[in-house]
DNA sequence: ATTATCTATAGATCTATAGATAATGC
DNA sequence: ATTATCTATAGATCTATAGATAATGC
């Protein structure tokens, strides 16, 4: 009951930028139209943040859950369905990381501290399924092609879900988990 | 041999332009470097095209090889290796589709034409794994969720390859078709 | 006294166009 | 004559800062 309940100037800014840069791309946000939604003068952007770089630098945040090895044996449903929902309640920060790795060096690191090693049941469930000892670099590879699949799909509904408002697809998200988990040949337990 | 070995000034203009918006993005890359790329004035950058966004619209070409449905039952190694190709070969166009399709509709709608149902065996090879009868949507899914891991896989290592200059990694192709093959759960034929 | 904010603006782009000039095909 | 290109520039941003004013903590 003590924390603060109004956000402070410098997190609000955070927040409009980080929607802003994710909605436009880094290039396509101004300063002026993130002030303009925080409600303050340009000019006090620049008292929090010494540039835009910096505000954008700022509107990655680790924002992976630092779930506890789990003794118990990874379920790999659980497991994909952890990431997707880490992906979708973090839209915004994954967008400006797929979008913004390319052109800057500093959002390309992030990425992949973001992406590699923090889901440690992901990678314990990897090396389960796999046979022999995979590289760091192959795990890696893994980590990434779930994310960025889920990371297209879950745009591609959002943006559906703009046109045609449908439902977003609840069982998307038991069609996207069968996919990673069994890939384009199937679950061969049902054969 | 009769064929104009060069290209004309549109052409050149589409080229570099989608090199450019690649690498930088749409609000990035400006017409005054792309003009000065090509070798041209701006001004004759907009006797070809009315607009810098039908620049953009331009470099969106379909891409995707017009493959006949095969009478041979489809590989499903061969149709994850084709996809993997046709990315590499089109990774600046892949690049302004995925970056910009949330900004852009139109674009948006490129997208989706370049992904789905282009690649009938993939089609064929979806539906032959999984039991039923698979909505529209739930292919797309599929192509969507196949395609992007590739794109990032492929730009990853892209970026690691500048960095370190190792190998751009041979084998990563084999470990992703395994991947998007099988998924995380692994080639059950091998138990 | 110090911190947070504002007004006003410099200086650097960026897109797009008007009007002039060079190159081309008949 | 027509097509392709250039020079020069209008007009609209965009990032960032200088200096003034309001709010806060002691």
């Amino acid at each position: 009951m003590s924390t603060k309940v109004k956000m402070d100037t410098k997190e609000r800014i955070i927040h409009e930028a980080r929607s802003l840069f994710a909605q436009r791309g880094y290039n396509g946000a101004t300063t002026s139209e993130i002030a303009r939604r925080v409600g303050v003068s340009e000019a006090a952007l620049y008292k929090h943040f010494k540039s835009k770089k910096e505000i954008l630098l700022a509107c990655i945040t680790p924002s992976l859950p630092a779930k506890p090895e789990s003794s118990i044996e990874p379920s790999a449903r659980d497991v994909v369905e952890a990431r997707v929902e880490l992906v979708r309640n973090n839209l915004d920060s994954f967008n400006i990381l797929f979008k913004e790795s390319l052109h800057h060096p500093e959002i390309a690191q992030m990425f992949v501290e973001q992406i590699y090693t923090k889901d440690l049941r992901m990678e314990q469930l990897i090396k389960k399924f796999r046979k022999g000892d995979l590289l760091p670099q192959q795990t890696l590879i893994y980590e990434l092609g779930i994310t960025s699949a889920i990371w297209s799909i879950l745009n591609y509904q959002k943006i559906q879900g703009q046109l045609q408002a449908g439902n977003p697809g609840e069982n998307m998200a038991e069609e996207m988990a069968h996919f990673l988990l069994y890939g384009i040949a199937g679950n061969q337990e049902e054969q």
